[in-house]
DNA sequence: TAGTTGTTCTAGTAGTCGTAGAACAACTAG
DNA sequence: CTAGTTGTTCTACGACTACTAGAACAACTA
């Protein structure tokens, strides 16, 4: 897996490497039971804080997306469903968006809100 | 425009009034044209500071949405587009989220990355 | 048993969020 | 022109979050 973080980014760190899990789950460049690096070991390599690799994933660990154990480390959990129709469906949307104009965090707003309905 | 505001939300309080307008242009709600409330008006009825409903007209008015003049308070500025494609493509892309278990969160940062390529 | 790794604790700095009050400048309406 | 409206800018404060830092600890692996 290859990391990208952005310390200028608005985004926080935490969330940056949470986005990534995220998506290399949903994209299939991670795999249900592969492990992802020691907190100690990615922190080091990124240049960051334990602590704040390790919020990233205990927030994967609350959405169900890893699982943590003390000597094990952070092991891909969700068993990630076909997500053809996902993939498509988003492609579609971010055509659509950028053809009506809209910027992407209204784009967001209006996915957020059909989700939460 | 009714305004709904929860102040024990975790998202802040500014950016749920950017929030709520962004879906008042999208769905046409808010036409362009149409005014806003006077910052200190809307502060006192919701019971915020004005300075915090300031803060969302000044992140609508760089994000393009709406237009702020002294003395004429916050216009909707966006002409709205035909946006029945986008709505399609996002009821379509929630239903495949929400059958492929996908997260809100994970979706919605699907979107983001499809929209900044 | 020894090493690995997440967990928990305290602590400090920097920044954001929200509130608060005040003066100011551009615009509108009469 | 005048008076009122409204966004703009300034300083200031308390609460909270983000990040870093160091240390000890507990559960798991090899």
């Amino acid at each position: 897996m290859m990391w990208r973080i952005d310390p200028a980014s608005d985004e926080p760190l935490y969330a940056q490497l949470v986005a990534q899990v995220r998506l290399g789950v949903a994209h299939g460049t991670l795999r249900p039971g592969e492990r992802l690096p020691a907190a100690r070991d990615l922190a080091a390599s990124l240049e960051l804080n334990m602590h704040t690799v390790l919020r990233a994933y205990q927030v994967l660990r609350d959405d169900g997306v890893v699982e943590l154990r003390r000597g094990r480390g952070a092991v891909v959990a969700a068993a990630a469903a076909d997500l053809s129709d996902v993939e498509r469906a988003v492609a579609e949307l971010a055509a659509a968006a950028r053809r009506a104009g809209l910027s992407a965090q209204t784009t967001t707003t209006l996915v957020t809100e059909a989700m939460h309905r």
